[in-house]
Parts: structure tokens; sequence; C-alpha cells
DNA sequence: TTCATTTATCGAATATCGTCGATTTACGAT
DNA sequence: ATCGTAAATCGACGATATTCGATAAATGAA
């Protein structure tokens, strides 16, 4: 009768992703410029450390909500506009609606 | 230039109330029921221990995304449609719309 | 007041998370 | 092949979070 656990897990992986300042600052680093940024430049702009931020990006590229395109001796990361549009809000939650999960939306 | 910390953590805040599964099942329960539920009621209902549910209840009403009344011997919670409906979207994120500080709400 | 019931809080064990420095890996240039 | 740069991974540490059992606080009934 409640929600299934397994559809629990999934919606709160979601949520989770976007749980911590830090990352919440580097999507909306992405979601400014238009335009890939390497690491480096994330990093720059971010004032934490490399590892950090790679850690970070590693965490939101698995759940789609950026792309990574290895430039070179890049990395190059963009904002996944399909995740975006395609994140659970409070009302899909408390609704049951079905969950999309990450590699789904794109 | 980047989302000022400030505005990321309360973000980050918000996400973060629906970031455990546990959590999600009870605000699923008390949406389902549209009548406010005991706690005992949500124990039942969820199948962890009392202690436990409380403490989630206890994190959902901080960011009043539950509303409680005290009847008698016992706490009727309820879920706060005001709240569900200005939970932040990833959109809003990206977009760096004004953050809804959760007393605001309602 | 005393008792029974319901909920909140406390204390502790465990697990997860965020961060850093150091190392390793990947890649291009020389 | 060697070097240098960029990014990913590793190992560790402290901080937070989740969960539980036990206890305390609140409330109504006897």
């Amino acid at each position: 009768m409640p929600l299934p656990r397994a559809d629990a897990e999934e919606y709160a992986s979601w949520f989770r992703a976007l749980a911590d300042a830090t990352r919440i600052q580097i999507v909306s680093l992405l979601a400014r410029r238009r335009a890939p940024m390497s690491v480096g430049e994330i990093v720059a702009a971010s004032g934490v450390g490399q590892s950090t931020v790679s850690h970070h990006l590693k965490i939101l590229a698995e759940v789609r909500f950026v792309l990574v395109e290895r430039q070179g001796t890049s990395s190059l990361y963009r904002i996944n506009e399909n995740c975006v549009s395609c994140f659970p809000t409070a009302a899909d939650v408390v609704m049951g609606n079905p969950v999309p999960s990450a590699p789904t939306c794109e």
C-alpha cells in the first residue's frame, strides 16, 4: 500500500544528487555558461579542490545531470537539459508519479 | 559570479529533505490519505521503528513539508500542500530562481 | 495521584558523505 | 620514449545521517 521501497530509493537518489551546496553551485555554473567547461575551469570558479570537483562531477554524471566528453587531455562537462526537465518535482513524489530512472531520460 | 553559497545551501536543504527513501515513503503516505495520520499509524504502515519515524517527521516538519497538530495524546501529521507546490524544481536551480525559504511558504 | 498510552528525546552504533593531499592514469607534445 | 599537463582515483579523516533501544515527557482516564 505504501510507495514501494524501490521507487522511494529511486526518487531519493535523484534528490540526493542536488542535496549538497557544492554540487548545486557546480550545476548552476554549468547552466549559466551554456558552453561546456573543463574540470580546471570549474575548479577555478568554484574554489574547492580538484579531486573534490571531480568527485562531485562523477555523482552528477551518474544521474545524467551533466554529460562528459573527453577533448584531448581535458574532460568537458555540460548540463543535460533533458535531465533538468525530467527531474522529479515534489508533486511527482506525493502523487506517486512514475519514477524517471536516470539512464532513461537521455 | 557563481551562485552565492548561501543560496546554494538553501536549495540543498530543500533537496536534502527528500534525499532519503524512508522520508519519501512517509511523505507519499501522508499525501495518499489526505487526512492527518498519527505517528502510530505511520509507524504501522512504514515498518520502521517509532523513534525513527518521529525523527523523520521532525525533519520534514522543519522545512514545513508536513504540519503537526496535537490532538489529545497523539500528534497528527498531514502534508502541507503549499510547501509541495513551492518546492524548488531542477529548473529553478539551474536558472538561479529566487530560493523560497521554508518558513516563507506557509 | 496513579496508571496506561502516545510521542519525543537521548545515547550509541553504524553507515554514508564531503573534503583533502597524494598518487595514478590518460593524453598530447617534444 | 620521455616529459608535462589535466583529470580520475585512492586513502584517510572528520562531520553528518540513519537507525535502534531505552528513557523521558505529555496527556487523558480511572
